[in-house]
DNA sequence: GAGAAGGTTTACGTTTACGTAAAGTAGGCT
DNA sequence: AGCCTACTTTACGTAAACGTAAACCTTCTC
């Protein structure tokens, strides 16, 4: 038997509360087995929950999160399956490039902004 | 004078509802001249709608995006200011660069995905 | 001068992602 | 036994970002 975790560990590793594990649960996100009627979670779901919080820093709703999820559990059994799947995933790809290039050009304009505010910066205390 | 827009051009040139772009006028984003009580939007407001919408692509929310605009605007007349400025821009930066990260990881996950799935497929169709 | 087209305010409705409170259970400590 | 702590379900509340409907101006066109 492996690792473990209560859900409080969870939400704590994850700063959440554990309300909120609760409810991906209820979404279908995770998927916990049960000793009695409390929650065991295992690597696997951590694993998950860590997808979780990535896709929401991502600015990912829930259900797309949910819906990203899914691909990796796809059983490539299905050739028509198969090529629906890469189209997703192409679908995807457009979108985080997108994300990317938008990051890209704000972190730029960032740099920019702060390079100016340090010169001027320099400048007034020079002059005093 | 320069070139001026009516509520529906923007809506329309950014795939928003009328609705919407009220909605961020309410919210202080964006303060068009009135002509009557009609709304005119100037080159710089529809400068100030396309930096809301880059927002929304990388999932902030609309006061965040309130809180990055003012920073175009800010006048650098006050030492103390410039350097808590300064201090706000790191933390965008920050948070910026930990996105980017994350959708490079995503990426390369689904440039994975996608070749085992490119590969799968192949090897079903050379069976064949 | 009647209506159609496009704009306006006001205001209630909706979805998402939880917060928060209530009330119950189950095991451990002393 | 009695209490504490951690967990559970149930359920109502809430903030954000609009949707949608109602009722009212203008202005243009025929």
């Amino acid at each position: 038997m492996g690792e473990t975790y209560g859900i409080a560990d969870l939400a704590k590793e994850f700063g959440v509360t554990t309300r909120t594990v609760r409810f991906y649960e209820d979404k279908g996100l995770i998927a916990p087995a049960r000793e009695g009627q409390r929650r065991i979670y295992s690597p696997r779901d951590r694993v998950r929950l860590r997808l979780i919080m990535r896709g929401k820093r991502l600015g990912l709703t829930l259900d797309e999160i949910a819906e990203l999820m899914d691909l990796y559990d796809v059983d490539p059994s299905e050739v028509t399956q198969l090529k629906q799947f890469i189209d997703v995933i192409r679908d995807r790809k457009t979108v985080l490039e997108g994300q990317k290039k938008d990051i890209e050009e704000t972190l730029a304009e960032m740099t920019r902004l702060e390079r100016q505010c340090t010169q001027l910066l320099s400048q007034k205390q020079t002059k005093k």
